[in-house]
Parts: C-alpha cells; structure tokens; sequence
DNA sequence: ATTAAATACTTGTTTAAACAAGTATTTATG
DNA sequence: CATAAATACTTGTTTAAACAAGTATTTAAT
C-alpha cells in the first residue's frame, strides 16, 4: 500500500497543513487539561475571565469566533461543573453576564503553570526562532485573511 | 468592555494562532464543499480514494490520525450519501475495502476545480511567498514534532 | 402607545472527535 | 488442537461546531 502520492497532494497544502498543526496542538492541551475536566474551548473561556472577571455570552463569542448555540452550552456545562456562575443583568433581560466562581478564580495560577509545564515539554525539540517565526507569520497571515483581533 | 489583554495573551500563543488560521481554513473548506453535501473530513476521504481507489478503513485512520470510531460512523455515512462502498475483504473477515462508486469517482474533476476555485478567492490577498513560507515551515514543525508522514 | 425590527439567548438536528467497551475474526502460543 | 492475544471494526457516551428555528426582551418606527 502506497500512500505516498496522497500524502504528497495533501502535505503540499497550507491548509493541510494548518490542520495538522492544530490536531497537534490541541490534543496536547486535551492531555494537559484533562486532569482538571476540563475541554480547550472551555480553556480558552477560563482565559477570558480570567482577563475580564464578567462577560457576556455574546461577547465570549466574538471572541472566540464560536456562534452563541456552542457558547451557550458550553456555559450551562461549565456551570454545571462549577467553573462558572450566570449573573443575571439588570441592564437588559435577554442577557447576563458570566462570572468565575470561586473554583475557577482560585485555579487560575495553578492550571495555567500546569498547561505551561505541559507545553514545555511538548516543545522542548522546537528552537525559540522557529517557534516565535512560525507564530509571526501565522499572525501576519490571519491580518491577510481578515482575521483582525477586535481590541476596543 | 477590553478584550485587549486577553486577546494580547492569546494571540501571541501559537497553538491559538495555529487555531485560528486553521478554523479560517476549516470554514472555507465547509463552504465550498456545502453545495456537494460533503464535510471537511469527507472530502479528506475522497482525496484518499482519489490517490488510491481502494483502502481500509484502519488505513484510512493511519493517514487521517483519526481514531477507528470515527472513520467508521463517516464511512457508514458517506456509503448512506453514495460516495463510497464496503467491499468484502476475503483474505480477512474482519476487516472490508472502501471504493469509490460511479458518483465518487466522476465528481472528482468538477470537485478539485471547484475547491481550487473557492480556495483562489479566499487566499486571493496572500502572497505566494508568504503562503509558501508559511507550509513550509508547518512542515518543519510538524517533523519536529513527530508528525511525519508515513509513506510506505 | 402599538407594532415592527433587532438583539440575546435557547433548543433541535447533524456531523465529528475522544475515549471506553464490546464483538468477531485472525494469529500466536502452549 | 485449544486457548490466549492481537487486530479490525462497531457501539455507546460526552463535548463541540454549524446552522435553522424558536422565545423573550429591548429598541426603533409609525
């Protein structure tokens, strides 16, 4: 069996590529989550907070780029298992806003050493100029694709 | 409301910018393959065959890195869609070749120039340089990281 | 002040990923 | 040859993504 011309189309392609990439990256941080029960679309909302201390639904998915279905789900569980608490908003009843609870404030430190630790040795073989190159050029080629980081 | 700190955090993370540019991509591809009625992960299949003509499904796993439940539920799909056959495998019961139908294999034309088509556009602002750049040195990460590719 | 339009969120449905567990067949071992 | 181990695939369960459609509340328009 000779995957070779398969495989020549498809590693030739950027897309491919990025795909591959990605599946590397993000089942590394699956390994290094899992421990805490936590998902790395759920990583990524304990950043924001951690950033932020309140946001709404919405605004976790312009961040994110998920649509509001995934983010509202992915809030009921993480309330469900105690990272998260809705508030509800005063201002406006279609919405509230989501807060950490004392679980997910208190964890910050710990995880993020935790997920550090993980990816150090995951990268260990990647020199820093590659590593930092490859990050550069991604950012630049997200700025090409409209992929603008909504800073306000 | 800042997401300025957040996003400097996140965004200066590879695995998040490897995310990012992979979801740009993702999304693309799932666009244009909508009006076929073929997901992302299908079309990986269709290239496969494509090359090859006729696999197993644990040789589809292999190359595609996705475990055995999933190329299985795609594969029941895909034969439920029209793409695909199982064809008895007499030198093992256990296990059955994948073939193209008629259907898979006329639409192959028509399908790669469609998706170069679409991919044209999206990628239309990308300097050939900057997207060469950029595969190349994924390829470089990715042997790095052991992601190599298994040609046999 | 009512009605229409927009906004914020939820629910339903399909596909897919990860992982555990099950079945059947084949190969190895004693 | 009989049994154990390995292999190939399926099924079950949870989370998530995409997209359509629904509900409730707020804002805009008449």
């Amino acid at each position: 069996m000779d995957f070779g011309k398969a495989l020549f189309h498809l590693n030739n392609n950027l897309g491919y590529n990025l795909y591959r990439a990605y599946l590397l990256f993000h089942r590394e941080l699956i390994r290094g989550l899992k421990g805490y029960g936590v998902t790395p679309e759920q990583w990524q909302v304990l950043i924001i907070l951690w950033n932020h201390g309140s946001v709404t639904p919405t605004e976790i998915s312009r961040v994110t780029l998920q649509d509001l279905p995934t983010i509202s789900r992915m809030l009921v569980r993480m309330e469900r298992d105690g990272w998260v608490k809705r508030i509800e908003n005063k201002e406006d009843g279609r919405s509230f806003h989501v807060e950490l609870t004392e679980k997910g404030r208190k964890s910050k430190n710990e995880m993020i050493i935790q997920i550090d630790n993980h990816f150090a040795g995951f990268m260990g073989e990647v020199p820093k100029d590659v590593h930092d190159g490859i990050r550069n050029e991604l950012q630049h080629l997200r700025s090409i694709l409209g992929d603008y980081t909504p800073v306000e």
